[in-house]
DNA sequence: TTTGTAAAAGATATGCGGGTCCTTTATTAG
DNA sequence: CTAATAAAGGACCCGCATATCTTTTACAAA
């Protein structure tokens, strides 16, 4: 369903989310442990959505990565959108060339409710909504 | 989702299912053209699949692959399972270590209810049922 | 029994996501 | 201004899914 990298996306930024506020800032190295991933790769993807403008970072001393105001308001599918393409929500679950409701592989409509459901999720929630759920209800990232 | 080599399973079970009836076998060949795949590998995926008894095979003139009376029975689960393994439906959608609704991950919920969606279609729907709903509803496969 | 045919098996290549390392650049505390 | 710090950027490596090729084995028809 989602890269690893897309998953490592969406868990730091619900991370920074949750836990960069008031200003303060976190690094790769804190991101990482915390996370249980791969520092120098988590440290790619940050970049990556850095540059996608989905996190943002200051380097130096008392650096690290955040999320600014208009961060807060990045959806989940625009952190796929920006990691994994557009792929994902559109190409057929068993490989054809074309994912139709017109000519549906036997799978199509299971997996097209299943993934719109999922679709929806992502569009509406906006990370800074999400960290509120996630310490209310004390999720796991 | 899928692997490659399970969405060739699925695909080539259902091939079958449809055009290897009456005691026709059909060879790696005419497979791997209708379906579109490369064909060694394609071969590499059917005798995985002959060994786990999800398809037969007769080798010699006039051989090629076919499915017996117990093939019929087989569900697409059971064919994701040898393929694929377990883990496609039971892992977490974040990556996470484990998957469990006490300490979910932000999309566990949402997830889950696809995935059971799915995954009820692909337990209770033998190969021999979907041949028939494949050709009255003209689906491509 | 012979011969042609087609699958089985094994060894081998390839591409890419995933992962690491090293150097450069920017920032800030002192 | 300087030194320490942390991200950015570039180059590189690795394993595995994916894909290919060659040889061997089994079968069936004649
Ligand atoms: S055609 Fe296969 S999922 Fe839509
Ligand atoms: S905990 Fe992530 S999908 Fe269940």
């Amino acid at each position: 369903m989602f890269s690893k990298s897309c998953q490592y996306a969406i868990r730091a930024a619900l991370y920074l989310a949750v836990h960069a506020v008031d200003g303060a800032r976190i690094g790769v190295r804190e991101l990482a442990d915390k996370l249980e991933v791969p520092q120098p790769f988590l440290a790619k993807v940050l970049q990556q959505m850095v540059r996608g403008h989905l996190i943002s970072s200051v380097k130096g001393p008392r650096g690290g990565f955040f999320l600014s105001e208009r961060n807060q308001e990045v959806t989940l599918k625009q952190i796929v959108l920006s990691i994994d393409g557009p792929d994902a929500f559109t190409s057929c679950i068993l490989g054809l060339p074309v994912c139709s409701g017109t000519h549906p592989c036997p799978l199509h409509f299971q997996a097209m409710a299943y993934r719109e459901g999922l679709n929806y999720q992502l569009k509406y929630q906006a990370i800074g909504d999400l960290a509120q759920r996630i310490s209310r209800e004390e999720m796991n990232i």
